[in-house]
DNA sequence: GAATGCATGGTTTTT
DNA sequence: CCATGCATTC
């Protein structure tokens, strides 16, 4: 036993230790980027269970996504055995909640009227029963958006309001609308048998209100309980952790106050700024020795949160080599700045040895990964997409997702609605004929899918409706009973080839045109990943699967197979991981800080911080190389608007940044205001950063032989003659892989290759 | 009820 | 620019 503890506690800084064997109580752990938070908590736990004698099913570890989670687990077992490890808790906030909820299905039914088949709505399917909510109440989706009430809806959930509290408080009409929403929004909710994902985190808690002897015995159960990621939970998860900690008081809390990115997500960066507050006698300890990145890195960093005024005052540190300077890159347009990343990166796998897993490309917003993506699948190089178009968000996939859901829980309005209307089964089926079938079910009592199953049995009068409609019904009806008598007894996969089979959607897709059999080829990777489900029992299976699809995080995806694949990832999603290269792409005003936080800029002062932080988020990724680019000119809903570099880019200390340079030719649409542009740069945002020479009026450079240059078409080329012609050049170029071209200087989207 | 065509507006970030 | 939603037509 003594030898494991030196084992453990081998190779770990004296602060790490302090952490990983903190006695009992409630301990705070602030951790800098890269000062070994995961190393901390997985050998906390594993400490506790080798050292403490602490039953591995007597923990509970929660983090901020599945894959976290996943390899959490896997690293306890590699420090202790496996079987050691074996019945530890561990999984997000949002799994765990429904890990609760099933684990009570009376008490969720009896209590809080929830069966047990509960469907969990995502983010679209919410969206669906908004518009629905929207015209219940009386009002048009055109002069309240959906998504606004989404938002309203989650910030009261997260704050543990009520609606019939929403409504006592509202002080404006505009309250009491959100709080009718509300209202209806629950209702509906309800009455499809599905929950939100707020729900997940309140549920548990209002179960224990009304249980308190089930509390108890979770309570004495999870002796200890660790939290990754602190700094970003929001009320409700302080509650339910809270409450789960009240007895042991054994509450471990990772995060760093720096690194909060969830504010619009009802995050409340004071559960971490407060903890010593909160349990009495709190311990802390500080992670400030970095030991993931070069000193410049950890420099740049640190010189760029140091500007948020709300804020801990905190000094990284590191012992690392200086290694290279940052890299900044002035580009014409997104094309452009996709194209350097990959060349960047092509060039860095050539000249230093490097995988294409070793590089992450980051961006502010989804859209941003577009043009991205493009250049790497005409690229050569491997690349994986976290945080793009999702899977499951996909037309195709969500449409024989509901048809599945449909199976388990009758009651999803939803997802009955998307059937019909999606699939050939329902063809027949409009809103009329809806309508009716809603009024009848109300009179049979029973929900509407129950209602046509038991009409093709037989045992009910079928709805008063025209002879197609009523057709259409019994079809859907006993389609439904035989695949609910199906999934009791036949493996997922087989389920699948009935689900396709009798809704009509494989002879939809699979003899489509060209399109439809691309979406067919997506419904079959549903069935792939059905898979691994197979081995479950037939009546368990679907359901575990359901919940997986609707729990995954964007990052989840990111498992095994990403070896040798560049990883093109937003910033958030980004968070807890590290690579050796990365590349920070359109740091420009709108979008970095993002429009929104530039438009709050002085009504609220911290959105424009938590743009800040994300960016520190991505600068403390890097080992080794960071380069941050932005564009001269930005392609947004088809128009080329001009850029202006982010202010972001005024705290990078100019000893440890390298200018690239700048685009060196007229954007291709046209010279976009390369004097404007120019003017911006040098006294605005390129002010602290090694001034370039602008050359004044040389809107283009001179060429001259023997230059090697890249074009956004053509590829890599060497200038071979130039002529020139009265105040412009006419270019002869042999490309590389598009043989020899004469081209105008002043038209042509060419760049100087510096390197 | 389905197919076609036009208008509109949308880009934060995600469990 | 694109996807979505609505209106018009058959």
């Amino acid at each position: 036993m003594s030898t494991t503890s030196t084992d453990l506690l081998a190779g770990l800084n004296p602060e790490q230790v302090r952490a990983v064997t903190a006695p009992a109580g409630p301990t705070l752990v602030i951790a800098g980027p890269g000062s070994g938070k995961t190393r901390v908590l997985t050998h906390r736990i594993a400490w506790l269970i080798s050292e403490q004698g602490i039953p591995a099913w007597r923990i509970l570890a929660v983090t901020f996504t599945n894959k976290a989670a996943r390899e959490m687990r896997q690293r306890v077992e590699q420090l202790i055995s496996t079987g050691a490890a074996a019945g530890m808790t561990m999984g997000t906030f949002h799994s765990f909640g429904v890990r609760l909820l099933r684990e009570n299905p009376g008490l969720l039914a009896d209590r809080l009227g929830v069966l047990r088949n509960f469907t969990i709505y995502d983010d679209a399917d919410q969206q669906a029963i908004l518009k629905q909510v929207i015209a219940n109440i009386g009002r048009d989706p055109k002069d309240l958006p959906p998504r606004r009430v989404q938002s309203r809806i989650s910030a009261y959930k997260s704050g543990l309001i009520e609606p019939a509290d929403a409504a006592e408080t509202a002080a404006t009409y505009d309250d009491e609308v959100m709080a009718r929403a509300y209202a209806e929004y629950q209702r509906l909710l309800r009455r499809a048998n599905a929950v939100d994902f707020d729900d997940l985190l309140i549920l548990p808690i209002k179960l224990f209100d009304t249980a308190p002897e089930v509390l108890e015995k979770y309570q004495d159960r999870f002796e200890h309980i660790l939290v990754d990621e602190y700094q970003d939970t929001n009320r409700v998860q302080y509650v339910l952790v809270e409450a789960l900690a009240q007895k042991h008081k054994n509450l471990f809390v990772v995060g760093d106050p720096d690194q909060s990115i969830y504010r619009w997500r009802q995050a409340d960066i004071r559960n971490i700024l407060d903890f010593q507050k909160s349990f009495d006698q709190a311990q802390r300890v500080d992670l400030e020795v970095n030991y993931r990145s070069t000193a410049r890195i950890v420099a740049v960093a640190d010189n760029v949160i140091r500007l948020n005024r709300d804020r801990i005052d905190r000094k990284l540190r590191t012992d690392n080599d200086d290694g290279d300077q940052v890299s900044i890159r002035e580009l014409a347009d997104q094309q452009h700045e996709a194209d350097f990343v990959v060349s960047e990166i092509r060039r860095l796998m050539r000249d230093r040895n490097l995988n294409g897993d070793d590089f992450a490309v980051m961006y502010r917003t989804t859209a941003q990964s577009r043009v991205l993506e493009e250049a790497f699948r005409v690229s050569d190089l491997p690349y994986q997409i976290v945080g793009g178009v999702r899977f499951y968000d996909r037309k195709e996939v969500k449409d024989v997702l509901a048809a599945f859901k449909l199976i388990v829980n009758p009651n999803d309005t939803i997802s009955i609605e998307r059937v019909i209307e999606n699939m050939p089964v329902g063809r027949g089926l409009g809103p009329k004929a809806m309508e009716t079938i809603d009024q009848w079910s109300i009179v049979t009592r029973r929900t509407p899918l129950d209602g046509l199953i038991a009409v093709a049995r037989n045992e009910l009068d079928a709805p008063q409706l025209s002879g197609a409609a009523r057709t259409a019904a019994i079809k859907i009806g006993a389609a439904y009973d035989e695949l609910q008598k199906l999934e009791q007894i036949e493996p997922l996969t087989d389920l699948f080839d009935a689900v396709v089979r009798l809704t009509g959607y494989r002879d939809q897709l699979a003899h489509g045109d060209d399109d439809q059999l691309e979406r067919w080829e997506n419904v079959l990777e549903v069935r792939a990943d059905m898979e691994k489900y197979d081995e479950l029992e037939p009546g368990e299976a679907l359901a575990a699967y359901l919940e997986q699809v609707a729990l995954v995080a964007d990052v989840d995806s990111l498992d095994d197979d990403s070896r040798g694949r560049v990883t093109l990832i937003t910033l958030h999603s980004a968070k807890g991981l590290e690579f050796p290269v990365v590349f920070i792409t359109g740091l420009e005003e709108g979008l970095l800080p993002v429009s929104r936080a530039v438009e709050a800029e002085f009504t609220d002062p911290a959105a424009i911080e938590e743009e800040r932080r994300l960016f520190y988020v991505g600068i403390t990724r890097a080992e080794q190389l960071l380069y941050i680019t932005y564009v001269a000119n930005r392609l947004t809903w088809g128009r080329y608007q001009p850029g202006v570099a982010s202010r972001f880019l005024d705290s990078l200390p100019h000893e440890h940044v390298r200018d690239l340079g700048r685009r060196s030719t007229v954007s291709p649409r046209g010279g976009m205001s390369l004097t404007g542009r120019a003017q911006t740069l040098s006294g605005l945002s390129m002010s602290t950063l090694k001034p370039a020479p602008i050359p004044p009026k040389a809107q283009v450079r001179a060429w001259s032989a023997g230059e090697k240059i890249f074009h956004p078409k053509f590829g890599e080329g060497t200038i071979i003659e130039v002529q020139e012609r009265r105040g412009d050049q006419e270019l002869a170029i042999e490309f590389t892989r598009h043989g020899q071209k004469r081209l105008l200087a002043s038209l042509a989207p060419i760049e100087l290759i510096t390197d």
